[in-house]
DNA sequence: AACGAAAATAGTAACTGTTATTGTTTTTAT
DNA sequence: ATAAAAACAATAACAGTTACTATTTTCGTT
């Protein structure tokens, strides 16, 4: 039977709150700024939770720490290379390509992830 | 200056006799078979290297480990749900994606990754 | 062919992101 | 209010990867 805690209420709103798609040590520092002596152990659990019960999403972005991203519904984003930042991309979700990859593949398709790679717009031009 | 290596001579002959996308521990096990004193860092090193230089790729597929692949022309993959094998799939690069992700975004697009989540042939049906 | 500087290696320690463990606190149905 | 279940804080452990150091290999020059 599942519990309610602060801790994991105060995790939803902070990722809900910001579109920075940050990673666990980033959540990790806004929740001690409230919750002092939160541990970094329930902010790891609770968004492993969060992402399998599809309230949160889990990006992969090829950088070491995993991103995490409290809007749901299905886009894709862009990993920059001058600032780290992993930014939104204004561009329709393609379904489509799920039925595109179960075709010929003989695979059977549950989601994709379609990750850019590049410069975002500050960074873009300037290096 | 750069010099070769018996070493990284073997891993790329390794990784391009195989389909499997590796991680760097499977890498590892086969170098041994042939060269019993090859140190891990060594392939690691090696395969850092060569995806740096562009002669094998890195793929990130949200499992632990780095996967590699001695195929360097672009192409999609799925990561299967089941065993845990990375496949190639059959069907075509799309490169107006990056144009497509460049025109209301502001960003400078260098490339992009599709990965597809689901299950393999084989896998498939199974479970 | 031998020499020597630069590059690469083997072996190992260290580091980073994450998960597991354990004893305590919080939640919630009764 | 009670007590069982769930979640927690603190910390240890773990996996994948990188860094370090002393030794070996490569390869242009002699």
């Amino acid at each position: 039977m599942q519990k309610r805690s602060r801790q994991r209420d105060l995790l939803l709103e902070i990722l809900r709150s910001t579109t920075c798609h940050p990673d666990a040590d980033w959540v990790f520092a806004r929740m001690r700024e409230q919750m002092p002596n939160v541990s970094l152990g329930t902010v790891y659990r609770n968004l492993s939770r969060l992402a399998e019960e599809g309230i949160i999403l889990k990006l992969d972005v090829g950088q070491n720490a995993d991103r995490f991203d409290g809007c749901i519904n299905p886009h894709y984003h862009l990993a920059c290379k001058g600032c780290g930042a992993v930014v939104d991309m204004p561009m329709a979700y393609t379904p489509n390509l799920n039925a595109a990859a179960e075709a010929e593949s003989g695979c059977e398709i549950e989601g994709h992830a379609l990750l850019f790679y590049g410069k975002c717009p500050s960074c873009a031009g300037s290096l």
